[in-house]
DNA sequence: CGTTGGCTTGAGAGGGCTCAAGGCCAGTGG
DNA sequence: CCACTGGCCTTGAGCCCTCTCAAGCCAACG
């Protein structure tokens, strides 16, 4: 909790020139719609059920987005740590209730943009349409494989997978969590980190 | 194949409606850049290491969109009949090689658009890019249910999911594909289909 | 009419689950 | 500051859902 504003904002520029290279002008526009707020560990910045009136970008800390079934059986659609984004796309596209969770996993702050300051910046400035348009369909890609990694992987490569390619955010968050990610019971994740250990880590 | 060029053009423009209204100039401009083409029963729209430069809409038939691993195991991320987009997402935006294979299960009729036409269109007409936002953003959205339900339904579940929400795609293609689809083996998929005759349909 | 591919069925195996118990640690209230 | 509580992690036993392998049947097709 020890950045300045315009620190906070750098991360989220250079987030955004990962998909277009924006002008100086059209980047003062956006900026000025983004608030930074802090969040407690366990506080909720959405809960399922709500309608989902803010997107977020975090600068500091970790989320999970989650959902849980009837049983109350929870899955982890994602976790988002520095420089990911927190949306229920659904709900704020649409304004309908949400079918997720997002939660605090530790003490964070996040830069927030509201729905219709969101939709102002579409109008004031194409090269945010754009922006987000080229952010959607990365995104799909990524949900594209992380389907294919679930219908034809086993739990055991999932794990390993998951361990490799985060393992910034595996070392943060608890086993159980890692389960609902990965679509496993917390008890058998126990068990693959022991053969893991075994097998010379 | 009988219809006209116009009349499957009405079915692009109300697939379009779906997502955003469009003046009559902007849909001028974006039907003059798609072009009708007949595809035959397996042929392959897109292999797997190609780049993929078009983009397509289907007015009649029906395609799966797969991807296969080291051994060769099929994963069958969607299937797209009338009225559904058929796209490599990745491929055609970041011009690297496609992960996916885009094969017609039928004879087939699909207005395509080529990468670069549409990149045109992206400047001639700002709605256009506001169109593929929210199309990219709504599958954003359903990517991640299908997440969820691959993480916590049993087989049995998704495969009734699956007949439920597309009979229609259910009668045309083989058990073998549907098991690709669900992730699941054909021999599961043949005493998961017995046990629903026996429960009475 | 032989071949190929899809569908079915059965036997056997295994990956991952449920349930239950115990240990450990952090947070909380007295 | 300590006892208490609840949540997380581990481990084991037993089980079930789903897979693999193998065989046989049938329709489509060259």
């Amino acid at each position: 909790m020890k950045n300045t504003l315009s620190t906070d904002l750098n991360l989220l520029k250079s987030n955004f020139s990962k998909y277009v290279e924006l002008t100086d002008a059209a980047w003062e526009t956006i900026s000025s719609a983004f608030l930074s707020r802090d969040i407690a560990r366990r506080e909720f910045v959405l809960k399922k059920g709500e309608i989902c009136r803010m997107e977020g970008f975090v600068i500091e800390g970790c989320f999970k987005v989650s959902t849980t079934d009837q049983e109350g059986k929870e899955s982890i659609l994602y976790f988002a740590a520095e420089d990911w984004w927190l949306m229920e796309i659904d709900s704020f596209l649409n304004a309908t209730p949400s079918e997720l969770y997002i939660q605090a996993l530790e003490d964070s702050r996040v830069l927030f943009i509201s729905k219709s300051d969101k939709e102002e910046l579409y109008t004031k400035a194409p090269e945010i349409e754009r922006l987000f348009r080229i952010m959607a369909q990365t995104a799909v890609a990524a949900w594209q494989r992380r389907v294919v990694r679930n219908l034809n992987w086993s739990a055991e490569k999932r794990y390993s997978h998951f361990l490799d390619t985060y393992p910034n955010i595996a070392k943060r968050v608890t086993n159980k969590d890692i389960a609902s990610y990965l679509g496993i019971t917390q008890e058998f994740v126990s068990k693959l980190r022991k053969k893991r250990m075994k097998e010379g880590k």
